[in-house]
DNA sequence: GAAAAATAGTTGAAGCCTAAACTATCCGCA
DNA sequence: TGCGGATAGTTTAGGCTTCAACTATTTTTC
């Protein structure tokens, strides 16, 4: 993966679309602040940001989910879950249950320590971010997230088409 | 300790700070996109992205580069550049030569294939990107180009903080 | 010129990720 | 009741990625 592709394409000669130029910066942007994060996750709490993820779902849902909701929710295959759902079990910081109704699902949710664990780099998380992005103004946040809503949706509407 | 309950990723529920949720949007545009054109490499071109930026840099580069330039530039590390060579080479879409001057070193350039094969590829991707971007007027491509140029600026600056 | 430091690249262990094939269970329906 | 299709999860094979340890070569330094 490109951690800079605009970088990288800088000497590129002229007649990309206009629609890449942008489409590699918002990956250059994203990039830069993922390999950040992930090193200090790694760094100061010896864990991923796959686990953080996972866990982070977990969190606003105190009543547990099923390995297929965390799936569906983090955007990511079945039995990718079945891999972070087993270290972090290992870790002790989630529990499964063999859901009462159905005999094939389970829930997973939070042991105690993994909710005071959680907390602690979520607190971390939220101020690296803020600290990375606190470089724009409000209005300026404003109107990125304004204009990232509408990249979404055009995207989305993209994949309608070629889907169909 | 600071216990924030309404902390968790994904779509972002209200409790974040501004900049978490600005962040998870980014995060969350770059996938989608990112997502799909994986996709359409494999289902089109049988290939990975990471294979395709390996060629898009030794096609800026007709003279060839080293494995630690190509790693540099892509910015990943040196044992990933190792992997992703042998196996373009084995596809026969790049040749290695060892240098004159160093034996230590040896640059990687595309063969006759390789520069036809990226091509037909790199024509498809550019389509690809203009597709799903189509949806924001050019106004609004101008904006979030701009807006995240600011945003980079703006995770730079904060990586020289905490890296010096 | 030889030891020491730096550099180019490879290898191995481990985690992340997917697609596809598989097992187990549930549900609808005749 | 029993069959067939859907659903929950696991497993497997393979690619990507990193870090750390390693080999080979070059450069620096004394």
């Amino acid at each position: 993966m490109l951690l800079d592709a605009e970088t990288a394409l800088a000497d590129a000669p002229p007649g990309h679309k206009d629609e890449v130029r942008l489409w590699l910066r918002l990956l250059t942007c994203t990039n830069l602040i993922e390999a950040e994060i992930r090193r200090r996750l790694r760094a100061e709490f010896d864990t991923t940001l796959p686990r953080f993820d996972l866990l982070a779902q977990l969190e606003r849902h105190p009543g547990g989910l099923t390995l297929g909701e965390i799936s569906r929710r983090m955007m990511v295959s079945n039995g990718n879950v079945t891999g972070l759902a087993a270290r972090l079990e290992e870790e002790g910081l989630v529990e499964r249950r063999v859901s009462a109704t159905d005999r094939r699902a389970q829930s997973l949710r939070l042991t105690a320590r993994g909710r005071k664990e959680f907390a602690r780099q979520s607190a971390a998380h939220e101020g690296w971010v803020a600290e990375l992005l606190g470089g724009l103004s409000l209005v300026e946040r404003e109107a990125l997230q304004r204009l990232l809503g509408r990249a979404k949706a055009s995207v989305r509407a993209g994949l309608q088409e070629g889907g169909a």
